[in-house]
DNA sequence: CGCTTACTTGAGTCTGGTCAAACGGGGTGG
DNA sequence: CCACCCCGTTTGACCAGACTCAAGTAAGCG
C-alpha cells in the first residue's frame, strides 16, 4: 500500500495569465480585460507536482487555492484501516482546495496522476475577489456546483450501476474530459486507481476491464487506458455525454 | 414503484426574514442588519411541499432557488430502468436548486420526506446578490462547498464501507443533523429510502437495520427510525462526528 | 372488510471478494 | 550481462456478502 511522495515544487511563473494555456480551448469562456488584470495580480505563483506526489493532504489547512493548468490529479479519502476511495479526478480548469479555502481544513487528499502544473492563489485574498469581481465569484460558485453534479453522477454510479456499467461510465467520462481539454486519448491510470474509484476489488476490476477490452471499447497499455469508443462505453453505462462549452474558470 | 405527487403550494409569507426560524439555532450564524434588509427584499415567497411530493424535477430549469426552512427532503437521480439513488438529504438551512440556478437545468430531483417549508428566491436576482453583498455570495459558495464535503463522505461510504457500516454512518449523520436543528430524534424515513441511499436492496437493508436494532443502536418505528446512540453508530461506521457551528445560510 | 403500504423472513443464486500464484517489463546492483 | 526485484496485470479456485424471488405479517384506511 506504498504511496510515493515525489516532488512538489514552486518554480518561477512560466505562464502569466495572459498566456494561460486554458484560454485557447473552446471548452472555456473568455475573460473581460478587467478580470484578466485582476486575476493576473491574484495569481501568486505556480506549483509543479510529480506523478504520485501529494498536492494537498487531508487534515491540512492550506493558505492556498489552486487552479489546475496541466496534468491530472485525483481527490481521495481514506478509512482508518487503509481502504481508499477516489472521489473524483481534477483536470485543467478545475479548482483544488476550495473546501479548505472556505471551510477550514481539507477533508480529503489530492494526488497527481500525471505531472501537474497548478496556478497558486492566496486564500486570504478570496474575499477581495468576492468584493470586487462578482463575476469571478459567480464563476467560482459555478465550478463548485459543477463539481457537485459530477459527484452526484459518481454516487449514482457507485450505488446503482453494476461493475461493468461503472467501469464504462468512469472511462467514458474521463476520456471525454481529457478530450475536451485537447489531451491525448490515453488515461494515465492504473487498475488500482480504477478499483478505488469504482469501489471494487483489484481482481474484479481487472476482469471487468478485460470484458470491456474484449468488446473493443478500450485497450489497456503500459501507462494507462486507451479509449477506442466513448459512445460505446456510454451506451454500456446507460449514460449520455453532454459536451461542455464556455465553462468558466479562474 | 409508485411515487406520490402530492401537494406543492405557494402560500402567504408566514415567516418574514426577521422572524426566520433558523436564526435562533446555534448552528447558524448571525446576519448583519444590512444583509437582513437585503435578504428580506430578496425573498419572494414561501413554498409548502407535502411528504412524498416533488420539490424540483430532473430536467426542469426552475426560475427559483430555495432555502429549506422546515422539514426534510432528499435529492435523487434515476437510471433509465428505474433504479434510484438517493444522493443526499436536505434540511433547514440548505439551499435547493442552486445547480439549476447557476448551470441551467437540474440533473437531479428533490422530494419531500417530511412536510417542507421553503423560502423562495428568484434566480434572476442572484447576480444582484453577488454584486452587492459579497458576504452572502461567499456564504452561498460556502454552502456549496459544504454539500461537496457531504457528497465526498457519501462516496467514501458507498465505495468502501460494508453494509452495516454504511447504514450506521447514514443514520448517525442524519440524526446529528436533525439534532443540530432542534428536531425530534426520529428520522422520518422508510427502509426503501435507506436502501436507495446505501445502494443496497430493500431486503438486505432490512436485515442490516435489524442488526443495528439488536445492538440497541436504533429502533425502527412506524414513521421512521429512532436513533438511540449516535456515538455508537459512529463507532460502528468508523466515523467521527464534528459539531457544526456558525454555519452560514441565506 | 378488503386494500395498500411497509416491514420481515426464508431459500437459493450470483456478483463480486479473498487468497494465492504467476507473468512480463523495466530498473538496478553485482 | 545477468540475476533479482518490483510493480502492475492476469488467472484460477473458493468463499461470502448481497440480490432475487416468494411469501407472510402487521398497521392504517376508505
Amino acid at each position: 500500500m506504498e504511496r510515493g511522495n515525489g516532488t512538489r515544487s514552486t518554480g518561477t511563473v512560466r505562464y502569466p495569465c495572459t498566456k494561460c494555456p486554458l484560454r485557447p480551448l473552446t471548452t472555456f469562456r473568455e475573460f473581460t480585460p478587467d478580470e484578466l488584470t485582476f486575476v493576473s495580480r491574484f495569481k501568486r505563483g505556480e506549483l509543479t507536482v510529480d506523478r504520485g506526489a501529494t498536492v494537498l493532504a487531508e487534515g491540512s489547512s492550506s493558505a492556498h487555492i489552486y487552479t489546475v493548468l496541466k496534468g491530472i490529479g485525483f481527490r481521495y479519502k481514506l478509512l482508518e484501516d487503509g481502504r481508499r476511495q477516489i472521489l473524483n479526478f481534477v483536470m485543467p480548469g478545475d479548482l483544488v482546495g476550495l473546501q479548505s479555502g472556505l471551510i477550514g481544513d481539507m477533508q480529503h487528499s489530492v494526488e497527481a496522476l500525471a505531472p501537474m502544473l497548478l496556478c497558486v492563489f492566496e486564500r486570504e485574498r478570496l474575499s477581495e475577489l468576492y468584493r470586487n469581481h462578482s463575476g469571478l465569484a459567480f464563476d467560482i460558485t459555478w465550478i463548485a456546483a459543477r463539481e457537485e453534479q459530477m459527484l452526484d453522477e459518481n454516487l449514482l454510479s457507485l450505488g446503482r450501476r453494476t461493475a461493468i456499467e461503472r467501469a464504462a461510465y468512469l472511462l467514458a467520462v474521463l476520456a471525454k474530459r481529457i478530450e475536451e481539454r485537447g489531451g491525448a486519448p490515453l488515461i494515465p491510470i492504473t487498475q488500482q486507481h480504477v478499483a478505488d474509484t469504482l469501489g471494487l476489488s483489484l481482481v474484479h476490476t481487472n476482469r471487468t476491464l478485460r470484458a470491456l477490452s474484449q468488446r473493443q471499447l478500450i485497450q489497456w497499455r503500459e501507462g494507462g487506458c486507451a479509449v477506442n469508443d466513448i459512445g460505446g462505453l456510454a451506451r454500456v453505462a446507460g449514460w449520455e455525454p453532454v459536451k461542455e462549452k464556455n465553462r468558466p474558470f479562474v
